[in-house]
DNA sequence: TTGAAAGCGCTAACAT
DNA sequence: ATGTTAGCGCTTTCAA
């Protein structure tokens, strides 16, 4: 691989001429620069991303992290999506950290981004609390909180309304005449299952309809608990005749768990589930189901814009996004049109 | 951040000495190493991954890269799991690169991944040709493929059995009876694509059925393409009976568009599709598919087995791994058990 | 067993 | 407008 040195030798050059030219630096004379422009081409050159890392201060490293909960749940691969087409098109590249929902597995991530020599980092963290995550904000790190905050820290965040996407979702579950909905959430440390039982909870004290304590159950936000608790919901003598599922992979648990135990939907048991995905159309049946801008897109759009102007701007006022969820009703609920908007 | 020479300076030692401790090197009194990771501790030292990186020679920089076609495709989801697995179980981290299925965006990608000093490269060429792959290749560059391999060139591989699979999922419609089966390919410039259409059509002639070369269709490996497609054949004056999917995505277009024309599965028309998905048994209805081993996850975890070796001894010879798939049988092609395995 | 010093490829003062 | 030089944080000869 050529290095800026030789393109300096052929160009006959300094090596700081060259550096100025890759940057795009004024005061270079027309024709140096088309000498070196020659010299780069003819050498192939490519700029070593890791030595400019190196050497640049904050703010140019051309990298970002982004950390995330479970690449298996078709929301954050959509985060994901968003994060890198921002970064890409600013040509930044993105240091993937998926911890597997694995506090350890974090911690170990948030050493490595600590020692990549990162620009900033858009993050999920493990929970409200999380130490780690705190001590880089401390640290100077630039950082934006996607789906979850950081409890008493005024942070970047980007997330949807979780409280609303829960209360449409319950609302919609009761005036379909429900009065027995099952609640399985994600784990509970986490905001996201808090605010949406919350929304749940509201919904029912504003129908009037009596709340069974029993009926709200928190899991670890994988499909196998949504599998798991789903059948001891509907295993249980007085049995919900609706379920409202916290997120994606629980509410393809539920789905496995109630075709299993041949129980019709939405006849036997009604399923709205809070995250929408693109081939819900294509389940049995049709998912109603809460969706997030663009499936979880939009949010990892959002944050990487605010990422970039953070990193151009650190003391910059931190922004608080909260984006719009949008029930889409299927048959999942039966064939209620109501006032909610359809697919 | 603390440094190594932060480090060395507490401990009073020179910085190698702290290198040679970092890095279990032999020849150090018990005495030094315990002061030096005394002051490791207190000074809460992290190596930077960066400088060493710069300063490493191949196959100690600690980072591979993972060269994908679309990560919404959850296949590979499966194999970047895979993949992550074994490398951060060997303390090392991936950077994740997502072509989204364009050639333009995987060039670029090449360029930085070669800039960024990685031990290795497990990759998913855009097609057989592809010559920046095959550039990297020649430079020295460790690289195993994933999926799809390299046209006339020996390099690392491991792959499912596309025709087999193929075979055995045409062979299951032709047994149920079916005579027009349609073929929903991805890009036509994927071996996998034709190696599957290969096993279809060897089916067909092993069964005796006529080929209609019309009912065999090539797109672009996506969703969208899927549902247009399918679309194409089911409207048409003597559409098939049966449907052979491509891959994930196509199917789930595919199902989309035979809800949409509000067509009965298996009554009205069969489907087998390319790729299990763990939640495809809750689809509508229950979808039979050939399943790659761990839905892909095996594939990304061999590879990256592999490269490691491939890293440590680089003249050995290139393995080719073949894995076998199976035909999971469920509702969307009929009441079918035949001799195929049930899940 | 340890240290001094060179250098990976680049950027950024500081000179000129 | 361009060159000289120091140095980012580390590893690795070479010497002692």
């Amino acid at each position: 691989m050529a290095s800026l040195q030789d393109v300096a030798k052929k160009a006959g050059v300094s090596t700081a001429t060259v550096s100025r030219v890759l940057n795009d630096a004024p005061n270079i004379s027309p024709d140096t620069r088309a000498r070196v422009k020659k010299a780069i081409r003819q050498l192939m050159y490519k700029p070593n991303r890791v030595a400019r890392r190196l050497r640049s201060p904050g703010g140019q490293k051309k990298l970002i992290g982004l950390l995330i909960p479970d690449i298996q749940n078709p929301f954050y691969v959509e985060v994901l999506r968003g994060v890198e087409d921002v970064a890409y098109a600013n040509g930044y590249s993105v240091l993937l950290c998926n911890y597997a929902q694995d506090k350890k597995k974090e911690k170990s991530y948030l050493d490595i981004l600590q020692s990549e020599e990162i620009d900033g980092l858009i993050a999920a963290p493990f929970d409200e609390e999380d130490p780690d995550i705190i001590r880089l904000l401390q640290s100077g790190l630039s950082l934006v909180c996607v789906d979850r905050g950081l409890k008493g820290i005024d942070v970047d965040i980007v997330l949807v309304d979780n409280f609303q996407g829960a209360y449409e979702a319950t609302e919609l579950l009761l005036k379909l005449g429900h009065k027995r909905i099952g609640y399985i959430g994600g784990m509970k440390s986490i905001p996201s299952s808090i605010q949406r039982k919350q929304g749940y909870v509201q919904a029912h004290q504003d129908y009037g309809v009596p709340l069974d304590e029993d009926l709200i159950r928190f899991g670890d936000s994988k499909h196998e608990s949504g599998k798991k608790i789903s059948n001891e919901l509907l295993t249980q003598p007085d049995p919900p005749t609706a379920l409202f599922t916290g997120n994606n992979l629980i509410t393809l648990g539920a789905l496995e768990t109630i075709h299993a135990l041949n129980l019709k939907i939405p006849e036997d048991i009604a399923i709205v589930g809070f995250d929408d995905m693109y081939w819900a159309i294509s389940l049995n049946p049709p998912l109603t189901a809460v969706r997030q801008p663009g499936y979880g897109y939009e949010i990892g759009r959002r944050a990487t814009q605010i990422l970039f102007r953070r990193i151009a701007e650190p003391e910059m006022e931190p922004a608080r996004v909260i984006l719009n969820p949008k029930l889409i009703i299927r048959k999942s609920c039966g064939s209620a049109q109501l006032n909610a908007e359809q697919e």
